[in-house]
DNA sequence: TCAATGGTTTGTCTTGGACAAATTGGAAAA
DNA sequence: TTTTCCAATTTGTCCAAGACAAACCATTGA
């Protein structure tokens, strides 16, 4: 007797689709269907919370709520299928980085740690850092997730992953001089995203750059971003958005940011959460400087000094 | 015309307060008590934000919601300035390690990252690991705890703390070989759980003794977590619950994961938020070890290596 | 000092309705 | 053909008031 099943905040947090949202799907489109305990509580069975999963990738990658949710089964099973085949547009990446990404997948998928330490160690010693961070930790990305949107990955096996790259970037980064130079760049993400990947990735970019750094970590209050600015004279706000992050929500926070901000504070969005809005024609928030990828912030540091070069801080002579 | 308020979603994530908590205090207490936009959505004044954040803080230090939310002002202003003075009951800590405290919390009221992060890094040298771990760190977090609940410190500022905090710990956990004796022990926290600093100092002690640890970093699906274990083959599972962890899903998470876990496995639960469980005279659940300060967790790992010297490989006896 | 009892507090869940913002499809204009 | 614009639809979030179980508190009895 399997009755047991989970209720609605646990599945709410499981699958990132909100309490109103999992009510309003199952009086539209009869899906999920959960049973109900003696209080005539909501208990979703297991196999329905994967199935919310799976959609929720596929939600992630651009379909719409009307197709998925009250889809067939096979009709699913299909456009994951399908969404797995579509992703390496992206194929170029995988020049040379195709055989140590796929070296890092195979040590994840066989819970290799020490493999995949050895492996993220010696890619960032030979490839420097710059290169690690431009070509390799984004080539291992498309990797993993191209895994993830198959279904081959579980959660805990992405956490390790993120963990141990995050460890070596931290040391990378460590590593480096601190940028003393302008412009001084307040580093964060918007209050609703917790991936902290994106912005390790820039910071370590940008200290490589000799710009001066603060990491405010993940989600911080938008107000606190402000006062953090002014505290520290900063003036640049970076922040970072994953994919993940709901697009709805994207404008709303980089316009009150904006407005917040004194104008002469430029304010930076990159990760692929951006790259959504970058592309989109309309409703992009003005005074924002995209980002689409990571190469973008170093184009955004060299104008930035261009427009302010009173002061002479010329162009980083690396490698 | 400052008519402007904050939507009922941004005050939720802003505050830590979920929407059908603050619906309901407005009906039973009266307070918040937001304005409407045309369409009658509510639109919370900043300043009664603001007090929902001190009533936040109160409630963490245990106070109950019906003292707090119908107060008076000058009540609430009175309780928080006994709290900042209540909390030194553990005057102890600051023997020795209060200059340096003391100084940490200057540093980081005047915005001065490079003395702060010269400060620890300098502590850290003086210390060692488990003296900086088990006495430096702690007296620290006091101190900035206190300064937190007195209300001079802002979000911001106990992000750029923890930041440079964490990166201090994980260098250091980086410069220690690798852990590889038995028992394998995997780090995570539950779900609703994000502070991850507790985490890293359990792993920099537990490495530096000789332990293999994994970490998954921070919110960890439950079922995830026991994947975990069976695919490295874990000895141990080790939570950590920071003090704004709600208190009534404690029970809820490390029930469903004692019982998903196979009972060779130990389960320790540790940090200021299951110290809150582990002193309650009932509730507490069985098979799982609570661990109240950081030093307790070197017990539990001596224990754990008397308990299964005899025989490396068979049945632990563990309970 | 400790365990059991009963009343109160408190957070979360329920239903069904409503609506604005986002998206789409197609017609009209360049 | 491509672009611009408008109307129809989709979709997530919010509201109201009621209900209830778990947590908490204070009192009683051993």
């Amino acid at each position: 007797m399997n009755c047991s099943g989970l209720p609605i905040a646990v599945v709410e947090r499981d699958t990132g689709i909100g309490k109103d949202t999992l009510r309003v799907w199952e009086r539209r489109y009869g899906f999920p269907r959960p049973y109900r305990d003696a209080s005539g509580d909501r208990l979703y069975p297991v196999d329905q919370v994967e199935r919310l999963r799976l959609i929720r990738r596929l939600l992630d990658l651009g379909y719409r709520p009307g197709r998925l949710v009250g889809a067939e089964d096979a009709d699913l099973a299909q456009l994951a299928l399908a969404a797995g085949s579509a992703l390496p547009a992206v194929a170029e990446l995988r020049q040379d980085g195709d055989s140590l990404a796929a070296r890092v997948v195979d040590s994840i998928l066989s819970h290799d740690v020490e493999a995949l330490r050895r492996l993220l160690s010696m890619a960032l010693m030979q490839d420097g850092v710059e290169r690690f961070v431009l070509d390799t930790v984004p080539a291992m990305n498309v990797a993993v997730g191209e895994a993830w949107s198959r279904g081959e990955l579980m959660v805990f096996e992405e956490h390790l992953y993120t963990e141990l790259l995050q460890k070596q970037l931290r040391q990378a980064i460590a590593s480096l001089p601190a940028g003393t130079r302008r412009p001084c760049i307040v580093l964060t993400t918007a209050p609703d995203e917790q991936h902290a990947l994106g912005l390790l990735l820039l910071e370590a970019l940008l200290t490589l750059h000799g710009a001066a750094c603060i990491s405010l970590g993940t989600q911080t209050p938008i107000t606190d971003t402000v006062a953090a600015v002014r505290a520290h004279h900063a003036d640049v706000v970076a922040l970072s958005f994953s994919a993940a992050f709901p697009t709805r929500q994207l404008t709303g926070v980089l316009s009150s940011l904006r407005a917040a901000l004194p104008p002469t504070v430029a304010l930076w969005a990159g990760g692929s959460g951006a790259q959504k809005l970058a592309g989109a024609r309309r409703s992009v928030v003005p005074d924002v400087d995209f980002g689409v990828e990571l190469a973008d912030a170093l184009v955004l540091l060299s104008r930035w000094n261009e427009s302010n070069q009173a002061q002479p801080a010329s162009a980083p002579t690396m490698q």
